[in-house]
RNA sequence: GGGGUCGUAGUUCAGUCGGAUAGAACGCCGGCCUGUCACGCCGGAGGUCGCGAGUUCGAGUCUCGUCGGCCCCGCCA
């Protein structure tokens, strides 16, 4: 076998006069007769391979069988192409190689979508013919982007006093959180491992072990519905820290994250980064992920509608609720078909209606306007500081109801406005999250993050008093309005850890049979410690643009869960389920 | 569990009011062509209209069911 000199898409004038042996892939084949082009193709580029019989007789020949995605060699000399032959397109394309000798090392049945920067095909093709569909630039150019990012983290960390180990796959199923992976156990019949949905108590034993500082580039997975941006199996970079507080934390990460974004992007972040509370976050984006690339704040306009005879306003204060609007500047233009496109974008999220005022040099109108004084169209108009031309977006509901609606809304509005920059990029923590939520279906408290993250110190009484009103130590990082982490200082005293468990309604003995080790280890001379895991496969979508998550994984699944191209989940023969001790129920 | 949308040649699509032999482009195969790079020109092959029922003289087209892709709600500590 030949030994090849370098890649194909390396070759540059420098390399003129030089002999080189190329492999790579037939990109394409233009045969003029008496003389054939090759452009071969690697994962470094491509070159253009001239073939002229009165050089290589041969190897012409053989270029003739060359077939699109056949995998050849070729032997010959980097020359410069003639003038006005040269192909500004192509980062080889001052010159090309003319070859003197070529070999076929494998055929290839014809593509089932050619292999281009951007690809028609459907994506059902693409996941089916996967190994097909990552010789494409854009994909290869992903995972080795996500390769680079892996490198930067490891660089870091390691620099940081930071230690990697690994934590098991087969673990134990715990309640709440997301429904369980399960793996049957052969040696404990009827007995089931649960693929981890993240390492968290292992890496707060790790801890308690005294490693100090521990960290992991590690695959979770959670047994729930799909999502563009969620796939059943995903990668976080779990960290965990040991005598540290919020303020040990957040700083180191966002260096670690600026790290990335500078060998990534090159783009460089500036700290500290912004934060904001969860309450601050909800009044003024409605959500707790807020995309703060633009503004379009949520302004609360309660106290100026309160007393309109407006029934939907007016029902909504009395029952303990709140009227909140947006400005979408310059949308004043929006058709009454615009508006119930709107409105029902924001039904799905309970919204009941939505109340549009446009402002005009005439002043403010609006449908509903018969139902408003002048007056108070006035004022409605002066508190979102409505211009003219601007279109003003009011609802009224409860507030949970109204956030989300409104939140939805700025977002929807902003991208049609075309205010998401893609080159912008925003990080912001939200901090101070409640600690707990009453689930309505349950009847019971609920952890909002996990059970493990520690109250706010001064905010333990409340325990006993007003559990709603407890906040957590916790802290989620979000980019352009994408969660990529989130974590918190975690309890380390056993009987902090007991009263959390109280609340929430898990029982000594339940406990003891969940977590009975980590509550063992809490005895033992557990650090105070905390932690955080970033979301990889997100924050390389946000790195690389991708709408979708399958772009930054290799071989995703679809949103059934299954593997195109593998075929997986599949059944397994009855020998297997046997000897698991495993009988089918199916329907 | 629910809502939306799509499924016709290898690929991307068109296909009228239900009507005769289901079309186009790209790709593929063959021929010609010595400076192309989305090469060009000539010719050709290629179809389980996702699958299954039903309505009809007749179904790619209408109805029901079903399978699958994508987006969303619920779900995702």
């Amino acid at each position: 076998m030949w030994r090849r000199t370098g890649y194909c898409g390396e070759l540059r004038a420098s390399h003129v006069g030089q002999e080189v042996i190329l492999m790579g892939w037939v990109h394409r084949r233009r045969d003029h007769g008496g003389l054939i082009f090759v452009d071969l193709r690697d994962r470094e580029g491509q070159v253009q391979v001239v073939f002229n019989p009165e050089r290589g007789q041969e190897a012409y020949e053989v270029a003739r069988r060359m077939r699109p995605e056949y995998v050849g060699a070729i032997r010959g000399r980097v020359a410069m192409r003639p003038p006005g032959t040269e192909n500004p397109a192509l980062d080889t394309g001052q010159v090309e190689v003319l070859a003197e000798e070529a070999r076929i090392l494998n055929e290839a049945r014809t593509p089932v979508f050619p292999i281009e920067e951007e690809t028609a095909a459907a994506e059902e093709v693409r996941l089916a013919y996967r190994y097909l569909d990552l010789r494409r630039p854009s994909l290869q150019q992903n995972l080795r982007l996500r390769h680079r990012v892996y490198q930067v983290i490891r660089s870091f960390l390691d620099r940081n006093g930071f230690i990697e180990i690994e934590t098991p796959v087969l673990t134990k199923s715990t309640p709440e959180g997301a429904r369980d992976f399960l793996v049957p156990s052969r040696l404990s019949p009827g007995h089931f491992y649960a693929l981890p949905q993240s390492p968290q108590l292992f890496k707060q034993l790790l801890m308690v072990a005294g490693f100090d500082s521990y960290f992991q580039i590690v695959k979770c997975y959670r047994d729930e519905d799909l999502r563009a941006d969620r796939q059943p199996e995903f990668t976080q970079i779990d960290i965990e820290m040991s005598f540290v507080d919020r303020e040990g934390v957040l700083p180191l990460m966002e260096e670690l994250i600026a790290e990335i974004f500078q060998a990534a992007k090159g783009v460089k972040l500036p700290r500290p980064f912004p934060r904001l509370t969860f309450t601050e976050s909800f009044d003024r984006y409605g959500l707790d992920n807020p995309d703060t690339r633009f503004e379009m704040d949520l302004t609360d306009l309660s106290e100026v509608v309160r007393g309109t005879e407006f029934r939907p306003f007016a029902d909504a204060l009395e029952s303990g609720g709140v009227v909140k609007g947006i400005n979408a500047h310059g949308c004043s233009d929006y058709s009454r078909k615009d508006i119930e496109e709107l409105t029902d974008y924001i039904k799905v999220f309970g919204a009941k209606g939505l109340v549009p005022f446009r402002v005009t040099p005439e002043g403010v109108s609006s449908p509903m306007a018969k139902f408003f004084s002048p007056v108070l169209l006035e004022a409605i108009r002066g508190v979102l500081q409505g211009s003219p031309g601007d279109l003003l977006l009011l609802v009224a509901d409860q507030p949970p109801v109204v956030a989300e609606a409104l939140g939805r809304l700025r977002l929807k509005l902003a991208e049609r406005l075309g205010l998401l920059d893609p080159h912008k990029f925003n990080p912001v923590w939200v901090t101070d999250f409640p600690l707990l939520e009453f689930d309505e279906k349950e009847g019971r408290w609920s952890a909002v993050h996990h059970p493990f993250t520690a109250p706010v110190g001064e905010d333990v009484p409340l325990f006993d008093t007003d559990p709603g009103r407890i906040r957590a130590q916790a802290y989620d990082l979000i980019i352009n309005g994408q969660e990529v982490g989130g974590g918190s200082i975690r309890i380390h005293r056993r009987e902090v850890q007991a009263k959390m468990f109280q609340v929430l309604g898990i029982g000594e003995e339940e406990a003891r049979a969940k977590f009975g080790f980590l509550l063992e280890a809490l005895e033992f001379g557990t650090p105070p410690h905390g932690g955080i895991a970033f979301g990889l496969d997100r924050l390389i979508m946000i790195l690389t643009g991708a709408e979708s998550i399958r772009d930054v994984i290799a071989f995703p699944k679809t949103q059934k869960g299954q593997c195109l191209m593998s075929k997986a989940p599949s059944p397994v023969d009855g020998a297997q389920l046997k000897e698991l001790r495993i009988k089918l129920d199916l329907p």
